[in-house]
DNA sequence: AATTAGATGTTCT
DNA sequence: GAACATCTAATTA
């Protein structure tokens, strides 16, 4: 079953970000299907958080998705190279997006392992915000602004973790944020191997 | 084990 | 031109 819109569109990105969580990311590019268990996420904030690409009203062509509905995703290409997934929140004209920075692959992993190049199943795989979008095929063209509750790309229902099970941390790689870069809002599995870094 | 360089699109100065 | 929500392979210690 599908995370519906009113899954996405609630008002507090930091707890949806939590509640992705052991939810499962599904994509069907070229004809091929994969589907992976999200371990690790980010949350951002379109208002007052300086580590945002839309914060404050930032809108150039790549934010563009941000100011839509919650349900869009938010694909970008991080230093020339990475495509990083986002699922973009709250109402429309937040900008309040979920990053996915790791996965455990479930299904299809012989296909990620072609597209990674990998021989082997191994935490390299999908565990790094770049790295789980090439396994997953996800690119800035194929699906930037896509709706999640088409048959491309989508995030199926899984029962919540317990806060227990859940590690919070700072950000990665935000510093230039300030204080903002200080935010608890990075939240990962306990005990799951598939974590970019601890 | 830790550090560094190189890959390179988009945005801002 | 510089910085950036990164990853990998190579080099240094």
């Amino acid at each position: 079953m599908k995370l519906q819109k009113s899954f996405y569109q609630r008002e507090n990105v930091v707890q949806i970000a939590k509640e992705l969580l052991g939810k499962t990311l599904h994509t069907l590019v070229d004809g091929v299907y994969t589907v992976a268990k999200i371990t690790e996420v980010e949350a951002y904030s379109g208002r007052d958080d300086k580590a945002c690409h839309a914060n404050n009203g930032v809108r150039t062509k790549r934010t563009e998705v941000m100011y839509a509905e919650g349900g869009h995703a938010y694909v970008y290409l991080c230093y020339g190279i990475h495509h990083l997934f986002n699922v973009v929140t709250n109402v429309a004209d937040k900008a309040d997006a979920v990053l996915i920075r790791a996965v455990e692959p479930i299904e299809g992993i012989d296909i990620m392992l072609e597209r990674r190049k990998k021989g082997k199943l191994e935490k390299g795989l999908s565990s790094g915000p770049g790295t789980l979008s090439q396994a997953l095929g996800i690119t800035t063209k194929v699906h930037y602004g896509k709706w999640l509750l088409g048959d491309e790309i989508w995030i199926e229902e899984a029962p919540n973790l317990n806060d227990t099970e859940i590690v919070v941390s700072k950000r990665i790689g935000v510093d230039y944020a300030e204080e903002d870069a200080l935010k608890p809002w990075r939240f990962y599995i306990k005990d799951n191997k598939w974590i970019s870094r601890k």
